[in-house]
DNA sequence: ATCGTGATACAC
DNA sequence: TGTATCACGATT
């Protein structure tokens, strides 16, 4: 469980965003509870996108974006829910990788089953509620004993990529009108907390 | 397929 | 000032 430091978030979304499937995410509470997931579906959304909010240049809203790797991105969409990105590549540079779904390790109070605990980090709308994100945390760094963190795969992990027990899908993203064809969306094969388009 | 929900960006 | 749009999710 070694810490992901902003040097190796320092390059293209569009490369952080497969690295960082089956990477561990952790929120610590206020009241200094943790909840834990593996991150298992990722978007990229970097320059020349036209699908990215910056796609139009710097705004009081993406300002988090232009900011340097690890900084978190966080907005709020459709009224209700909250996405959360992570900032890559160098500061100046619009780029961040959407965590879109995590399998949970901790079982946080109230869920029981499997079943319920794949289903509740499973979309960037309900991870941020399952994980207490929101606004307040945009603009801030990432980093060990702070709110949020990242932590690398596990040498077991990579192992199973490694022998092909686990794969890692390559598709287009999902829930935007345009950049479509873009193929920016990663996800690992046999998840049960992978969207449906 | 439809709708809730409110901030945002940009047109006026 | 108004208003179309939106990196979603739950429900029919």
């Amino acid at each position: 469980m070694t810490i992901v430091e902003p040097e190796w978030l320092a390059r293209p979304s569009t490369e952080v965003a497969p690295a960082l499937i089956g990477c561990a995410l952790v929120r610590q509470l206020p009241d200094g509870q943790r909840i834990r997931g593996t991150i298992v579906e990722t978007e990229a959304y970097g320059p020349g996108d036209p699908a990215s909010h910056a796609s139009r240049g710097r705004t009081l809203r993406n300002q988090a974006m232009f900011g340097p790797p690890g900084t978190i991105y966080v907005y709020l969409i459709y009224g209700m829910y909250h996405c959360f990105n992570i900032v890559t590549d160098r500061p100046g540079v619009a780029s961040a990788v959407l965590i879109r779904a995590l399998q949970l390790d901790i079982m946080p109070p109230g869920f029981q089953t499997k079943e319920k605990l794949a289903r509740i980090a499973a979309g960037p709308g309900k991870l941020c509620r399952t994980l207490q994100i929101d606004r307040t945390l945009n603009d801030r760094p990432l980093q060990p004993g702070g709110p949020l963190w990242l932590e690398h795969q596990t040498p077991e992990f990579q192992q199973q990529l490694d022998q092909g027990t686990l794969s890692i899908v390559q598709t287009n993203r999902i829930g935007i009108s345009v950049g479509t064809d873009l193929l920016w969306r990663w996800y690992l094969a046999n998840s049960p907390a992978i969207s449906k388009p």
